[in-house]
Order: structure tokens, then C-alpha cells, then sequence
RNA sequence: GCGCUUGUAGCUCAACCGGAUAGAGCACCAGCCUUCUAAGCUGGGGGUCGCAGGUUCGAGUCCUGCCAAGCGCGCCA
């Protein structure tokens, strides 16, 4: 008896691709009977209707397929409601409006997605479309400087998301982190610890005002001199040597930096001073990734740019553009003509000095990326890196791959208000919110909902007031209650001495005749084909707007009917629609990694 | 100046490959708790979809021009 609710093969078919069959089974007997003109290549699409009145699924094919066939919308609509085949799950096709064909599909029929989410669980929702083909995602990739601010937290929860997506609709999903541990950014880092340092040691000399100097880099330092004491330990005399004024003195403040930098590596040395780096790095880069540990983002790889220099990855990628004819000299530094292949301007790989420029090490990351072997790259970027787009596709062109394998997906900074009050922020005044400031107020599950919440090229105003407060304005607590609320009413069960009779109830769903449970059934459905277009068009928020539709139209449903009602059929259909609910939320939360509290 | 992104209700945002009467939340007004959690529900007011043209059966959506905001235009990363 338990086969009773198991669903057959073509009921787990979608009604939509039903339709679209039946469809064109139409086409083919227009065709065949000459009605219309065989070389037409009808473009079916099939789509929920938005307005009940409208049925439940609708075309508009007449409408764009009516110029090409010589003939008015309504014309040809009539010929194809004519020419459709008899199916039990359609009851009724209208013509309406201008020439949409709308169909109303047998209500019994619509019932077996209750037991198909029954069946399928925690897989219900989860398709194939992927194939197994291999998608790269690499996101947040913040400078390892200092702790992830509120801006990053953006990018991680979208990042994420896009990533779980992929893999629910059946991509093999490879998440990574770049780390950007080489370069003039680290070395004003290791600098501005060891000055930092020196103060603790006692020495006085005056802080940059080019360097780092959030708390952060205090805490570094007071952490190194516990451990090594006096070891790095330098007269301030010797530092402050022959070095130029900095900025508030009139000079410049990039200038000092390097030179106060130049100093660093002279009195520590090569070997001290790669330590005292090495400390800094991996205190900042283990606190980012317990950071992002606890808000739920995990990662396959942490991607080392420095690695890319040691193993000559870019000198081989460099090799390689120079293979294909794509480098030149000039002012004594070699350029990547990369306005030959989209870019506005040509653009430096290697100064005049000998150094690589950073988006040479760029070049070997995706040269590396490519010969991984991955069908897919997508690249998660701050909105203010938008122009480096038309050098990377280049770049990847250059280097003899498709471009097309490349997709950026660009993340709007939020910015920040507290109330009225807009916040500043910058890094290297050390003067921001941190993420794990912004998770430690409002909270890992109500900080993902918000950040995803908007679609990511859309400008974000993030109201740390309005996140903060634990109240109903809070969206995220609107769906988790409406999981909590079915707990509860299973957990009321038990209290008032009935059982739940799972077949009965699956053998009873037709008694879900309201309009409440018509309207809730209806958008449970719709869950496996919006999580393919939220993924595909990399867009969580459509996840996020579905999940508030799905809650409403169980908050309604619970405000209107009671659902532990005497009568056992009817309570049982009841108790299996709104598990499917249950279902269907807890996966939609569990997808983006937000908690479902069974009682709040 | 050039380029990219954005512009929808008082505020924050949706709108599926161009579809039928542009939708939510917040705020505001009026109601609903001896009945499964009121972090809920019901009803109401509120819109020149930045502006002006164009494309077509049909445009918030596509094209052109303008206006406004953000960002980018380094031998920085």
C-alpha cells in the first residue's frame, strides 16, 4: 500500500513541458495538414499565467508567431486550440486577449506535487540541467590587509549563493578563494605591524599616513611581541634614517611608505623580515576564514597569488602571449596589446622596473583557472572592478581560449546608514564595520537573507538600524516563522490525541478545495523551475522572493482555515499540504545556509 | 570628456526570452486574538515606471538622445 502516493513517471513530467508537447503536437498536425507553412520554426513558450482568471499555464506563440505566418494572432491561436490533442490533464483552452492560449489544467492532476515533494524530500527542487559540467566560482578574494567589512559580506552571501545554486541544478561546483599575498599592499601591511610593534617596544616614532591603522594591526603587534619579545626590536633613530617627509610635512605619502618600507626589509632582513610577513598574513587570513566559516561560506581552495610567482606560472602565461605575438617593448616595459581584443588601452604586464604588475599574476591565475579544465569560470567582483572586465576577457582570448567560458558577475557595495546617518568607510583608516560586527548584531541567518535579498548589480542601502532590530521588519523572521508554525501545529498533534495517517491524507488531497490551498499548491510547484532560473541567470534573489511568496501563502492559509479539524480526511490532506510547505522552506532556507528554528 | 552600472509608490525593493489591470515589505489609516504561536491575517489610500523620441499586435523591459546618481578610466592592487 505504500505505492499508494508514489508518483508515476509522466505526473513527475512538468505540467509546463506537457503543455509544450501538446503544443507541438499541434504544430506538427498544421503542418502536415497544410494549414500553416512547413518551414515555420515555432518558438513554444509555455509560462505560468500571473492572474488566475488566466488559467494556469499560457502561450503566447499565436502572437509572435503570426507575422511569419502571414496571419492575424487570433486566426492562428483558434487553428491551434483546433489542432490540439485530447489530453485528461487539460480541461479547458481558451483564447484570450489578443491571442494567448491559456490553459486550465485538472485539479487532481495538480495535487501530485504534494506527493512529490513527499517522496523526493530534500531533494525535491534539485534538477540535472548542469550535467556534471564543471563550474569555477571565485569570490570575496579581499585583500588579506585586514578583517572582511560589511562590503565583503556582500559579495561572500552572494557568492555562496550563486555557488549552492549551481550545485542544486546539478553543476560540479569548485568555490575559491584568491589570495592576494604578494605585492605593495602586504609589505605596507607587514610595515605598518612592525611599526605598530615598535611602539609596543617602546620605541617612538610617528605612524605613516599611508599605513594600516585599525586596532586590528595593534593586536597583531601586541600578539607578535608576546610570543618573540624584543626579537624584531629596532632603534626608531635607524628607521627614521635619510627616509623623506611624509604627507602631513609636505611630502608624499606614497613615497614615504615605500621608502619607510625599504627600511623594514634593510633592518630586519630578508629572512626576519619574510616572517614577521608571514605573521601578519596568517593572523589577518585565519581570521578571515573562520569569518566567513561562521557565516556559513566555505570554499574548496584558497588560491595563493604568491604561489603563482614562486612556481613561474607567470612567466610561463607571459611566455605564452608572447608565443601569440600579443607583447611589446616600449618605455621599458612590456606591454599586453590588449586593444586588439576589446580593451580600451594596451596595458603594462611587466614595469619598467622588472616587476610583474599585478594583473600579470592576473593572467597566470586564469591561465590557470583555464587549464584546470573548467567549463564555466565565474569571477564574483566588486562593482568598482568593472573596468578590468575588457583586459581579463582579453587576456583569456589571448591565451587562445573561448572568452565566453568567462562570466563576472559585479556586486554593488552597500552603503551603510545607521538611521539617517550615512557611514564612511575606509580600509586604511581602519574606520569600517566589519562583518563579523554586522553577524555578531543582527545575526548569520537575518545578514545572508538581507544581502541576497536584492539583486546584486542593484545599489544597497544597508541600514545597520533596520538589520539590527529583532523585529518584524525583518524579513527573514517572516519565513522562518512560517516553518516554525508548522512544527507547531505537527507538535499540537500529539495534544490533541490524534495521529497522522500520511495515506489517508494522500488519498484524500482532492478535499483541497479552497482557494487558499489551491493558491498554496500552485506555488509549491513552482519551486523546481524557479530554482532553475534563479541559478541559471545567477540571481538568489528570486530564491529569497519566492520563499516570502511561499510564506504568505501559508500565513493566509493559516489565518483562514484551521487545519487540526475533527474531520481525519480532511485534517490529513491538510497536514500533508502544509509538510509539503514545510518542505519546500526548509530547503529554500537550507540552500542559502539560513536556519529553520522549529518553534520561535 | 569616455566607459560600465543604476533610476519603478513617501522609504527599501520585485516584475520570469517583450505580454493581459506594474507587485511586495516598511510607513500611514481602519479592522481581526476564550479556536493550530498576532514575529500573523483582512481591507484602504498611495505610481507621468528619470525625461523625450523610436521599433511592434503589445515596451518598466529592446534601440537612440538627453537628465541624475554611483563607480572606473595608473608602469596601484
Amino acid at each position: 500500500m505504500s505505492a499508494i502516493f508514489i508518483v508515476d513517471i509522466q505526473h513527475s513530467k512538468s505540467m509546463k513541458q506537457k503543455i509544450e508537447g501538446l503544443l507541438l503536437h499541434a504544430f506538427g498536425a498544421l503542418k502536415t495538414s497544410g494549414l500553416i507553412d512547413q518551414t515555420l520554426e515555432p518558438q513554444i513558450v509555455v509560462e505560468r499565467t500571473r492572474d488566475a482568471s488566466h488559467g494556469d499555464f499560457t502561450t503566447n506563440v499565436a502572437l509572435t508567431l503570426a507575422k511569419a505566418a502571414k496571419t492575424n494572432p487570433k486566426l492562428l491561436a483558434e487553428k491551434i486550440i483546433a489542432a490540439l490533442p485530447q489530453d485528461n490533464i487539460v480541461t479547458n483552452v481558451e483564447l484570450a486577449g489578443p491571442g494567448f492560449i491559456n490553459f486550465f489544467v485538472d485539479r487532481n492532476s495538480q495535487y501530485d506535487i504534494i506527493k512529490r515533494i513527499h517522496n523526493e524530500g530534500q531533494r525535491f527542487g534539485l534538477s540535472t540541467i548542469g550535467a556534471g559540467k564543471k563550474v569555477q566560482v571565485e569570490f570575496v578574494s579581499a585583500n588579506p590587509t585586514g578583517p572582511l567589512h560589511v562590503g565583503h559580506g556582500r559579495g561572500a552571501a552572494y557568492g555562496s549563493a550563486v555557488a549552492d545554486l549551481l550545485n542544486a541544478v546539478g553543476f560540479k561546483v569548485h568555490r575559491e578563494y584568491y589570495v592576494n599575498d604578494a605585492g605593495r599592499q602586504m609589505d605596507i601591511l607587514a610595515t605598518s605591524i612592525w611599526l605598530r610593534y615598535l611602539e609596543i617596544c617602546g620605541e617612538v616614532l610617528p605612524f605613516p599616513s599611508n599605513a594600516y591603522r585599525g586596532d586590528y594591526i595593534r593586536d597583531i603587534a601586541v600578539d607578535i611581541h608576546n610570543s618573540a619579545s624584543n626579537e624584531y626590536r629596532r632603534p626608531a633613530e635607524l628607521v627614521l634614517e635619510s627616509t623623506p617627509p611624509d604627507e602631513p610635512e609636505g611630502g608624499d605619502k606614497e613615497i614615504y611608505i615605500d621608502a619607510l618600507i625599504a627600511r623594514t626589509k634593510t633592518l630586519l632582513g630578508t629572512s626576519l623580515y619574510r616572517d614577521f610577513f608571514q605573521m601578519g598574513i596568517t593572523t589577518i587570513l585565519d581570521d578571515i576564514r573562520d569569518d566567513l566559516k561562521e557565516f556559513g561560506v566555505n570554499y574548496q581552495q584558497w588560491f595563493s597569488e604568491r604561489q603563482l610567482m614562486e612556481d613561474n606560472s607567470v612567466d610561463t602565461a607571459i611566455a605564452r602571449l608572447r608565443a601569440g605575438g600579443h607583447l611589446y617593448e616600449q618605455d621599458g616595459a612590456t606591454w599586453f596589446a590588449s586593444s586588439k581584443l576589446g580593451d580600451e588601452k594596451d596595458r603594462v604586464v611587466k614595469r619598467e622596473n622588472g616587476q610583474y604588475t599585478y594583473f600579470a599574476s592576473d593572467i597566470a591565475y586564469h591561465m590557470n583557472k583555464l587549464d584546470r579544465g573548467f567549463d564555466h569560470i565565474v569571477n564574483i567582483w566588486g562593482a568598482d572592478h568593472h573596468g578590468y572586465i575588457p583586459r581579463i576577457k582579453a587576456a583569456i582570448t589571448a591565451l587562445g581560449a573561448d572568452e565566453s567560458k568567462l562570466k563576472v558577475l559585479l556586486v554593488q557595495f552597500a552603503t551603510l546608514y545607521r538611521g539617517e546617518e550615512k557611514i564612511q568607510m575606509s580600509t586604511r583608516s581602519g574606520d569600517f564595520v566589519t562583518l563579523r560586527q554586522l553577524r555578531n548584531e543582527v545575526g548569520k541567518d537575518a545578514a545572508r537573507f538581507f544581502y541576497v535579498m536584492r539583486r546584486s548589480e542593484q545599489h544597497m542601502d544597508f541600514d545597520l538600524k533596520l538589520a539590527t532590530s529583532k523585529s518584524n521588519e525583518n524579513p527573514v523572521f517572516y519565513v522562518q516563522y512560517a516553518f516554525a508554525r508548522v512544527c507547531s501545529v505537527f507538535r499540537q498533534l500529539d495534544g490533541k490525541g490524534w495521529e497522522r495517517n500520511l495515506p489517508l491524507g494522500m488519498n484524500s488531497l482532492n478535499l483541497l478545495t479552497e482557494e487558499h490551498e489551491i493558491a498554496l499548491i500552485s506555488i509549491l510547484a513552482r519551486y523546481p523551475e524557479m530554482l532553475e532560473r534563479a541559478a541559471l541567470q545567477y540571481e538568489p534573489h528570486q530564491l529569497i522572493q519566492y520563499l516570502r511568496e511561499l510564506a504568505t501563502a501559508f500565513h493566509t492559509y493559516y489565518n483562514a482555515h484551521q487545519f487540526l479539524v475533527d474531520e481525519a480526511q480532511i485534517r490529513d490532506a491538510r497536514l500533508n499540504l502544509i509538510g509539503a510547505t514545510k518542505q519546500v522552506l526548509s530547503n529554500g532556507l537550507g540552500l542559502l545556509n539560513i536556519t529553520t528554528p522549529e518553534s520561535m
